[in-house]
DNA sequence: AACGGTGCTGCAAACGTTTTCACGATTATA
DNA sequence: TATAATCGTGAAAACGTTTGCAGCACCGTT
């Protein structure tokens, strides 16, 4: 029962030697004779000892870890994302730490700053929340902190960016949607992808528009990021009067839901309503039927995203660089003909 | 553009105080003048001063931290407990090292051991691997470092344990689905959940005993414990003559798998398989149709484990404690009578 | 035989905090 | 009026590492 943690001092007590031999040999930094290396060893073995990273880290004036902070880690895609930027980062022996600002800007100004007093060597933003709140991540840079972000802008601040070309997919689904024949298209998006305006549902009113199908504003709709937004927002969306033959859902979650709140209304799908989603995560695939959906490479985005950090610890003084992944449309069995061809 | 980072020091200097007095504002743990404390807090404000985190740590020989290990955040069932340990934690002021061990012992016994180098003040084991390999959580416990364990055996150890009534789960499905009038009920398991063994199926094997079902051993299916195993297991169920009517999946994520191996033989659910699963993730109510499953309360099983953790770590030397929570039955729309009673 | 390497080793100074201790000034008590 | 308690403050000693510097022994040159 060691009360006490054994520390390097007690190491080198045990092997007879100075704390810098064993610091030597722990980090094999500077040749160390093989007798000294052998009682050194044999002395940390028995004692069990473990370096205390507080210190070493306060010493050399780094922490070997990044922090990562995402809305909420429950949402697959964010998941997905955190994982290729865990396994990288393991590779190069770096720690992560994970924050889950649950869409709470207050939240995240917090994690952000106590971050920061952690003194990681960097940070990555994924998703959510935009170009409102960028105090925090100013602070960061301003304190020489590497920054990246996935899926989300930062004006002029010297960070890298990881995006997917959002308008693309949208585009992409929406006309595969308008070349079945559908002339009743509608749209879910959350709230928290910073707007919705014109200029942010591009691709989507560029399909339409291309097939010379007028954008019907209260075919759009704004709703929570979870299942239950995408189940009440397609309800109110199959609740008004000649209701869209096709839903074109902004992520996989809400396509989902909406799947649920068609079923419960008695409509078949995709006879009686066509769906497709966003992201691809996991459980698409695996619906019932199966999701027809935009992909998004999550875990490559989350990946790359550590890769271009790396390079920013590396160099500080980069400008700002963007990586932009291009989506993919996976057409599976949620989406058909229109039954009545309108 | 601050390159160095400012650490009490400047800030005392700035303040025209001793860091003595800078530290005492900040934590204000003794009295200090109404005019210095102004000054100071001014000269911290101008500075933009976060206090460096592994000096404080080092200095006051704790990290205000606690270590998680999880197999994979990916499972929905992680994530869920994952952030009742969090939300816990967070009121408490205590942040959360998350550590993904791919189910892999030795990515675990390098967590752990990492954690035990970060000086965090407990740790937490969520799901997963067994009883062979506890020898690192051996060396927690000798380090006086507290552990709890979720859904996770420990034999002797002096640790927490938060475990859900499995036996009695797997009864309530089973029971379900013989009680419906299915008499070839199969089962597909994960590997990693500890063998199967005659004592590791009990409920399931009980449940088909008082209805006098002979255990088929050939309809008890290991697999891996993601969507595609299910999947893999149901394909190989199904394929057997006089396949089961029935299936009682030990997760909704191998559930979710079977249910797609059915559609993809052309079976529907439930009129052609009944299909039952465990856990009650939030998918579970979304799937189609909605899928009949054990829940298992996992968010309260976290923030459970983590009170547990904070009450050792007030007080080092408690003996095993065990929290035993009560899985319910949530019947929906995957199970209902078999088509030609057998 | 004196000299410049070279290879190991230990001492001691950081790193940025918190906290014990002592000290002076003020206020309360005898 | 002396003495004791109280209050606010600063100096300095930790906390457990890493690392620059210096020393010492040994080696191979001149």
């Amino acid at each position: 029962m060691a009360r006490k943690p054994v520390t390097i001092t007690d190491v080198a007590r045990k092997a007879r030697v100075s704390v810098s031999t064993v610091s030597r040999v722990i980090n094999n930094s500077l040749p160390v004779s093989e007798t000294l290396r052998k009682r050194v060893e044999k002395a940390m073995a028995e004692l069990n000892y473990q370096p205390n990273l507080m210190a070493r880290n306060l010493r050399r004036q780094s922490s070997a870890m990044i922090g990562v902070i995402i809305p909420n880690i429950r949402v697959p895609f964010f998941a997905e994302a955190v994982r290729g930027i865990e396994d990288y980062c393991f590779e190069q022996g770096f720690m992560v730490y994970l924050c889950n600002s649950d869409d709470d800007p207050e939240k995240e100004i917090l994690y952000a700053e106590q971050l920061h007093r952690m003194r990681v060597d960097g940070v990555i933003f994924v998703g959510a929340w935009g170009w409102e709140h960028l105090d925090h991540v100013r602070d960061l840079c301003r304190n020489d902190i590497p920054v990246c972000m996935i899926n989300r802008p930062a004006e002029d601040l010297p960070v890298d960016l990881v995006l997917i070309d959002r308008r693309r997919g949208n585009y992409l689904a929406t006309s595969h949607l308008v070349s079945l024949g559908h002339r009743r298209v509608g749209c879910i998006a959350n709230l928290s992808q910073g707007g919705v305006g014109h200029e942010k549902l591009r691709g989507y009113r560029q399909a339409l528009s291309e097939a010379g199908i007028p954008v019907r504003e209260d075919m759009i709709i704004e709703t929570s990021p979870f299942l239950t937004g995408g189940f009440e927002a397609a309800k109110r969306l199959l609740a008004i009067p000649h209701p869209p033959s096709a839903i074109f859902c902004r992520s996989d979650m809400l396509a989902i839901g909406a799947a649920h709140a068609a079923v419960e209304l008695g409509l078949r799908i995709p006879q009686d309503l066509s769906l497709v989603g966003f992201g691809d995560i996991p459980f698409a695939q695996f619906y019932n039927p199966p999701l027809t959906t935009v992909r998004q490479p999550q875990y490559q985005m989350g990946a790359k995203a550590a890769a271009m950090l790396f390079e920013r610890m590396k160099n500080h003084s980069l400008p700002q660089r963007q990586a932009i992944v291009e989506p993919r449309l996976i057409i599976r069995a949620t989406t058909a003909e229109p039954r009545a061809p309108s």
